[in-house]
DNA sequence: ACGAGGATGCTCT
DNA sequence: GAGCATCCTCGTG
């Protein structure tokens, strides 16, 4: 059921032309992803976090991870961003205040809020300090630890319900406010870089549950993909 | 299968 | 008081 384990892969989903310019430092020895891979536009690092995976250690030592396969994009310039105008609205000087500021901080960091009193919500903050920019992680296909994340969802549910949405999967990887404005520098919860994905398996399409900037085709995710949220 | 509606808490007007 | 980057249950076909 799991699919092949990583090899030694480049940087999940980049481009010849991405791979050019990238800084040599994006990993460490065990592949987790660092800072400044995620300093670069949101729109490359939602994309290119396909295939990555999610891990998380809990309190008593298991490991649950997960492999990504669909993302949002949110960007400064963007309605629909938390951060959007923030800069202006905020009063003069720094720092910047309300809900949303955490977006324009250290990137690689996680941003991690509560939607409808209900889900945690878990996205990694993007672009170069001082800009606004996260993606949100909105499904994973799970991988190790899937009884655990049964648990920590709901007996009885498949394999499927698990994790393909992004409020069932921070339920399911026990992610909530205590990993929120942190840096994602583990070991509790870190990124590693998985298989490369060919553009040819990558959808772009509008993205869910919003009501502005609706047109923007800033969701990403694998093709045919039994885990990703909508049908 | 599909749609409607409720749960629930925080932020901003 | 409205508006959410959602999920689940319970109706109806």
């Amino acid at each position: 059921m799991p699919h092949a384990p990583c090899q030694n892969a480049p940087h999940p989903g980049l481009t010849a032309y991405n791979m050019k310019s990238m800084p040599m430092n994006r990993t460490t020895a065990d592949n987790h992803i660092s800072a400044d891979y995620f300093a670069r536009p949101t729109l490359e690092v939602a994309r290119g976090l396909l295939g990555a995976r999610l891990v998380r250690r809990l309190e008593d030592g298991t490991t649950l991870s997960a492999r990504i396969v669909e993302t949002e994009a949110y960007t400064e310039d963007d309605p629909a961003c938390h951060g959007w105008r923030l800069r202006e609205r905020s009063s003069d000087g720094t720092p910047l205040e309300g809900k949303g500021a955490e977006l324009y901080g250290r990137p690689g960091t996680a941003y991690v809020y509560l939607c409808y009193g209900i889900h945690w919500l878990f996205n990694v903050v993007t672009e170069p300090e001082g800009s606004c920019g996260a993606v949100l992680v909105r499904a994973v296909e799970p991988v190790d630890g899937i009884e655990r994340m049964r648990a920590l969802r709901s007996d009885g549910l498949s394999d499927r319900n698990l994790t393909n949405g992004p409020g069932k999967l921070t339920q399911a990887l026990d992610i909530d406010d205590r990993f929120h404005d942190r840096p994602l520098d583990g070991p509790a919860l870190i990124l590693r870089q998985g298989e490369r994905i060919d553009d040819a398996s990558v959808v772009s399409s509008p993205r869910i549950g919003i009501s502005r900037a609706k047109e923007r085709k800033w969701r990403f995710h694998m093709a045919e993909n039994r885990y990703v949220s909508a049908r």
